[in-house]
DNA sequence: TTGAAATCGTTCGGTCCCTGACGATAGGAT
DNA sequence: ATCCTATCGTCAGGGACCGAACGATTTCAA
């Protein structure tokens, strides 16, 4: 059932260096293998498709966001961009130089701002969403769907723990 | 065997969304909880542990590569961080006014230049990784052993298929 | 009703991060 | 010996990212 899988070189290596020091290895293999992956993937992902759009990761995410769930107030969807609401501000600016989203102040209370996407940004998520999808795919095309499942489940149950 | 978790709530609802609209829903909750993990995570690492010595999460990698590896290239050192040749001079900049770093010319190649840490650097590591480690064992503490070790082993999957 | 406290989005300062271009150095071929 | 090419680290430019501080607005209590 569990095929093995060559550990990388620096992981092996890693391993050596830290041996004798009390160190949890099964929490520091899992942990560092969740940044390794993200980092990769977003570069992969960024390059080989978010490019093309000139959309960073982080603007795709503000604007599927938007696709997902309509017009929101930065607050909101800052956090469920998970990004805070500094940065926001930054993504949305580039967003609207794009034409991809617009802002809209609030109708009845004034510190209020509602972000909304444009019908071009509407359409850009519709081109990219399912071909985004198609990489997430392919880069987990060596997985059951039993152990895709596992592993969102195994990540569900981190991100409960530390965001407790 | 497999416990239940529940989905979150941004979860749930974008599974709605996409519906019906041929996504491969496994490899979207996989590669999408991937994400929200790495960056809860970097985040709580930062503003629980590293703040304190004023180390960024990378500042902290590049640190911690040198202590396990000794004085690297800054290619070599680049690349076994997960960040650009460029963004690791910057990284190596912020290191050097810490007193964590040092650069220093190659004896015989007069176009390299070898990244070590200073002794204070090696006492930073030495202070910052056990209680890294312990935060990564509290994190993945509703996770068994087993668990871990799958959950690494999957992401290894991916990796090797993301950077082929 | 008016002053204090909470909330909202932005700005600021600093770092990270990438790509692309660059100057410097090295190595191989003729 | 001298090009040609490859490699190395850095810089420039643009965007992402955070915490803290800030003005504007709203809300609540006295």
């Amino acid at each position: 059932m569990s095929r093995e899988v060559a550990l990388t070189r620096e992981e092996r290596e890693a391993r050596a260096r830290v041996e004798g020091l009390g160190i949890d290895i099964d929490a520091f293999a899992a942990v560092s293998n969740v940044f390794r992956v993200a980092n990769a993937v977003r570069n992969y992902m960024e390059r080989n498709l978010l490019a093309e759009y000139r959309l960073s990761f982080s603007g795709f995410t503000v604007l599927w966001v938007l696709w997902v769930w309509g017009p929101r107030e930065s607050h909101v969807l800052a956090e469920e961009s998970g990004i805070s609401k500094s940065t926001l501000t930054g993504v949305v600016k580039t967003l609207e130089g794009l034409g991809f989203a617009a802002r809209r102040p609030h109708a009845a209370d004034g510190r209020r701002v509602l972000v909304e996407a444009t019908d071009t940004g509407l359409a850009a998520v519709r081109d990219i969403f399912p071909r985004f999808n198609a990489l997430e795919g392919k880069i987990t095309r060596d997985l059951s769907t039993a152990e895709k499942e596992e592993l969102a489940r195994a990540l569900r149950i981190m991100l409960h723990t530390v965001e407790a």
